[in-house]
Formats: structure tokens, C-alpha cells, sequence
DNA sequence: CGTAGGCTTGATACACATCAAGTCACGTGG
DNA sequence: CCACGTGACTTGATGTGTATCAAGCCTACG
């Protein structure tokens, strides 16, 4: 397997920064399907995931919702670039977010360094991720596409002592996101579950049997066999 | 059409800062196919393209190539979460770029407000371009996705006065970067030619006749009709 | 009990990958 | 000059993964 970035906005040290960060933080909760504030003055603000999920999408005229990207729990995060056709609203209900003023929190993070850098991790760790969106789009099959996405669910998610995370999106939103139709999803869990990759336990709580680095190789070739095996030699 | 921020690294005041930034450059001459630098090395360096044009690829052990990006002349990159698996390698001949430590341009903007800028609004429209990525790769239809890709490009690369540009990457690129087989992205660009949304001189040499927000609603309808029309109501 | 939203399952259609030639431009060497 | 090879591109025939269409199921909730 790979080595890459891990994925998580978590590891901020909140008992040293608590007092200092409720004074600029407002809470907002909103339920399932709500938008988490007027389009735009999204990027007015830095977001905390407190507990819930939201999503940020894209809505076409046609009516489908291209699914960016999902936060989850104790996450933080950004809307730099968010069109007039940008959407991030609440998962599920029970979704609660604190929020803080741009100009507030990096402005205090000059003088708290240790708020700088996890903002800018969590700048990094939003190229990181959409990288491997793009690499999970790009060109797999549905099931891969659906496993690799559980895959990340539950290391983003907070676990529990089983081993089990409880998905907070539906089926629709794992379509959305993976730009697969609900059907395909459905089915590719199905197959993903009689396998044995993945055990459910009701239809949104589920764990990982066999982790990606473990499985067999690719069954199927997909594309171009093998096109430029490029050699480093010397660069100028 | 949706209001989306500008696509162009340009605009980067090289007259003022051309002494103070040719202090700390080295400059990198690559021919098609090669590593720009060791591939441990890549993070090391804020870059800068002189002229041809660079791809950032992730290669599969099966021998699939996902372009990620490209960068074309006068754009600046930088590659923060480059795995083992990542190739950045020249697109074509006589590409030439500016090699800077990261150490000592981040130390630079310090100073340099300009500077500063110039790597910062980088980093952000790398963000907007993976969001884009995502999106064409999403649901689209072949076709579209090439159309939207030659939008693309067109409005990157340097252009001419009568309008037409050179691609410096071929069929087989973009089909790595699209996610789709060469055959496929073959017959796109000849139904897109036979339309007349696009005009060619030669293989590589095109012109946009129509531009993406004038063309006709999408005839087709993929993937669910119309989900979760939200609402915007109000937050908390 | 009924209605609704989320989810699953089956039958069919089609867009695109794959396989297989074939063309074109541009070399290199006889 | 032509023969030959090679790499980039195109075109056609065929197969298949997944979208689409259409029910039907399951759970929650009034």
C-alpha cells in the first residue's frame, strides 16, 4: 500500500484553546436538509463540525446534486470558492456546527500558533481529499468506488469499541457523491456484503472486514495497458 | 451561467520581483516524458512554468494512469501530498520550468507582500480546479467532459490573435486525465468538430466556436430526477 | 391502518471500454 | 528516392457495466 497524508482535521488541542475560541463562536444547528447559512456568506466563515454531518454540493439545472465533499465530526473547514450553484446544508438532523468570522479566527491565530496550523492543515488535508475524489472517480468500477468510500467513512468517522460506524448520509448521498446511480450503490453494497468486506448490522451501521491493502489484485483491466513506464534520470 | 472564481496563475508582477526571484531560482529544461525532479524531492519546491507544460499523475500497480492536473506556462504549483505512486513528468518537449526551495520563497513573501500572494492565490485555485475536476468527471457524458475540457484549456493556454491554440498534451492524456479511453475521447472531438463547437487545424491545433454557456439545454437526463429540492430557510 | 422515505431487486437499454484494423506524419537507413 | 518502423490518431465491430424504468419491501410515524 501507499503512503499518503492521513485524513483527519481532528488532533486540536481544544481544552488549552476552549475559552478563547467560544468567545468568536456561534453555534448553529440545523436539521436534516437545511442549508447551514445563506449561500453567500459562506465564505465569510471557518466551520466546526460538532456532531451531525454536512454536505457541500453542487445542484445543476437539471436537478442533479454533484456531492463535493462531506464533513463529519470534529472536522473543520472552508467554503474559499462556492458558485451561486454551491449548497451545504445538514446530513441528517441533529447536525450542529460552531462557526466562527473569518477575519476573528485568523486574525487570533497570529498570536495563537497552534490555531494557525490547524487551519492550514485543514487547507491541506481539503486538496489531499479532493485528489482522491478525483483518483476515485476517475476511472473505477462502481463497486471499488463504493469501497473505497466506505473505507474512508470509517476512518473518518468516530469509531466505537466494536468496530462499527453508523453512516450518517443515505444511499442517495453515497450516489451523489460517487456519481453513481442509488441502484449501483445499493447493489455494490450488496455484493460488497456477501462478499464478506463489510458487515452490516441495519442498513447504516456497518464495519470493515477486509481492509483495500489486503484484498486480491484487480480483477478487471481497465483502460490502456500500461501506457509510458516512465525512468527518472536526471532532470536539466 | 454561475459566477466561478478565474482559472489563471497568471498575473504575477514579474518585472518588479524578476532580480529578487532569479536570485533563488534554478531553471529545469525537461523533454516529453520526464520526471521533473526525484519524486522524494517533489515537495521540496514551489515551481513555476516557462514554457511547454507538466502533468501531476498517480500511476496504478496495473499499469493505469490518473492525471490529476496539468499545468501549463505562466502557472505556479506546488505538489504537498505526493505519494509514492505520484509522477509529475513534462507533457512535451522543450518544457522549461523555475525551481525555487520552499524554504526560501515562503521566507521571501515574507517580505515580498506580492509574493505572498502569488503562492496563496495558487494554492486556492488548486483547490477551485480539483473541484472542477471532480464535477466534469462526475456524471457527465464523454462528450461533455471533453467539451468542457478544451473550454478549459483554451482559456489557460496563451492564446494567438485569431483565436486558435495549441494542446501541447495528446489523446492519450486526456483520456488519462478524463478518466475515459482513447478511442472514446477520439470520436468525442470528432462529433464535437462535426458540430461545430470546435474548430481544428492539424491534430493539436483548435479553436472554440461555441462556448459552453451558449450551447442547448442537456438533452439528456442522467442519474435521479431532481433530489431534495432545498430550501433555504434559516440556520439555528 | 395508511402514507412516505429510504432501500432493494429485476428487466431492459445504451454509453463507453475493449478488441482489431487501418491511416497519417515523421523519422532513419539503405 | 523508397522501404521500413514507430508513435499518435482514427474508425469500425462487439461486449459489458451501469443507468434507467418499474415494482416491491421495510421501517417509522401519523
Amino acid at each position: 500500500m501507499v503512503t499518503r497524508a492521513a485524513t483527519h482535521d481532528r488532533g486540536f488541542d481544544h481544552c488549552k484553546f476552549h475559552s478563547r475560541l467560544t468567545k468568536w463562536r456561534t453555534v448553529v444547528a440545523v436539521s436534516k436538509g437545511q442549508p447551514i447559512c445563506e449561500p453567500d456568506r459562506l465564505a465569510d466563515y471557518w466551520w466546526h463540525i460538532k456532531s451531525g454531518a454536512v454536505r457541500q454540493a453542487r445542484l445543476q439545472s437539471n436537478g442533479l446534486r454533484c456531492i463535493h465533499e462531506f464533513f463529519l465530526p470534529n472536522e473543520w473547514f472552508v467554503c474559499d470558492n462556492a458558485g451561486e450553484d454551491t449548497v451545504v446544508d445538514a446530513v441528517c438532523d441533529g447536525t450542529v456546527l460552531g462557526r466562527y468570522k473569518r477575519a476573528d479566527l485568523e486574525g487570533l491565530a497570529e498570536e495563537g500558533a497552534s490555531i494557525a496550523q490547524t487551519l492550514r492543515e485543514a487547507r491541506l488535508r481539503r486538496i489531499a481529499r479532493a485528489e482522491e475524489h478525483i483518483f476515485n472517480l476517475w476511472h473505477q468500477r462502481s463497486v471499488d468506488k463504493v469501497r473505497v468510500f466506505l473505507d474512508q467513512m470509517s476512518a473518518r468517522m468516530p469509531a466505537r469499541a466494536d468496530g462499527f460506524v453508523s453512516l450518517p448520509m443515505s444511499r442517495y448521498d453515497i450516489a451523489d457523491y460517487l456519481g453513481l446511480s442509488v441502484e449501483t450503490v445499493s447493489r455494490a453494497l450488496g455484493d460488497l456484503q456477501a462478499r464478506r468486506i463489510v458487515e452490516f448490522d441495519g442498513v447504516r451501521r456497518l464495519r470493515i472486514l477486509r481492509m483495500l491493502a489486503t484484498l486480491p489484485p484487480p480483477p478487471r483491466q481497465i483502460g490502456a495497458k500500461g501506457r509510458q513506464g516512465v525512468q527518472f534520470l536526471s532532470a536539466a
